[in-house]
DNA sequence: ACCTGTCGTTTCGCAACCGTTTCAATATCG
DNA sequence: CGATATTGAAACGGTTGCGAAACGACAGGT
C-alpha cells in the first residue's frame, strides 16, 4: 500500500521535519549517514561494510568513516564476523533504536500537521 | 488537515529517499542547506540572512555560505534591498524552483510505494 | 606452504563546513 | 553634521568529509 501525499505536502513534510532538526541540532549527520543508519535499522541484518557500499554506490573507506562517526555517537556498533575474520558485522545499539524512533515520531507529527 | 503516516512508515519514507538522494547523487546539500533552501522557497518572501539566521538559530556566516554554495549551483540568487542597502534579498530562481519540484516528485512518489 | 583474491582500514591531499572575530557599507539618532 | 548601531561578508583556525591508493589480516585453492 501507499500514503497519499502531494508534490506540496512533500516538501512542506521535509521543510519541517529538516527545521526540527536543525533547532533541536540533533547529532547533525550527512544525509549519507543518515542514510546508512536506516539501511541498518529497517532491513535485517547481517550489514557488511562491502554491502553497504555497493548498495549506496559509494566507497568502502566513505562506510568506514560514517561508521566510525556514528560509532563515536555509540549509533551503531561494529564486530568482527567470527566465521570469516575478515568480515565487519554491523550491530545495532540501544541508542540508536532511541534515536530513530524519536526521529520517526518527529517525522509522524510534522505529517499530521501538514497545511 | 494532515497526512495519516505511521512512524514505521514515516522513517520507511525517510530511508527510501534519502537512499535516491544518495545513489543519484542530487548535488549533495547539508542538513542546513536544504532547510534554508525550502524555507526560501516555501515562505513567501522577503527573506534575508539575518532573518533565515534568526529563524534557523544559526549564525549569520552559515547563511552567507549556505548562499554562496546554492548560488554557485543556482539555486539562488541575491540582491541589495534598494530601500536599505545593508539588506539582502535572496531571490529564487528556476533552477532551484525545477530542483525542488523534481524533489517533491521524488518524496511524493515514494510515499506512493510504501509497504 | 604459497599464491591470489577479498575484506575493512588507514593514509594522503583536498575541499567544504563550522564558530569567532573583524570589517566596510549603510542607516539612524542626537 | 558626527556618533552609534546594524547588516552581510570576509578572514582566520580548526574540524570533518571526500576519493584514490596502499595496507595488513584473512580465506581458499593448488
Amino acid at each position: 500500500m501507499g500514503v497519499e501525499l502531494s508534490a506540496s505536502e512533500a516538501l512542506g513534510l521535509w521543510h519541517r521535519v529538516l527545521m526540527s532538526q536543525v533547532r533541536d541540532d540533533m547529532p547533525d549527520l550527512t544525509v549519507r549517514q543518515m542514510a546508512i543508519l536506516l539501511q541498518i535499522y529497517l532491513v535485517p541484518p547481517p550489514h557488511t561494510v562491502r554491502g553497504l557500499a555497493a548498495l549506496l554506490t559509494v566507497t568502502k573507506p566513505v562506510i568506514t568513516r560514517a561508521l566510525d562517526r556514528m560509532g563515536e555517537l555509540s549509533l551503531v556498533d561494529r564486530e568482527r564476523d567470527p566465521r570469516d575474520r575478515r568480515n565487519v558485522i554491523i550491530k545495532r545499539t540501544v541508542k540508536g533504536a532511541l534515536f530513530l524512533e524519536r526521529f520517526g515520531d518527529l517525522v509522524m507529527a510534522e505529517a499530521r500537521q501538514l497545511a
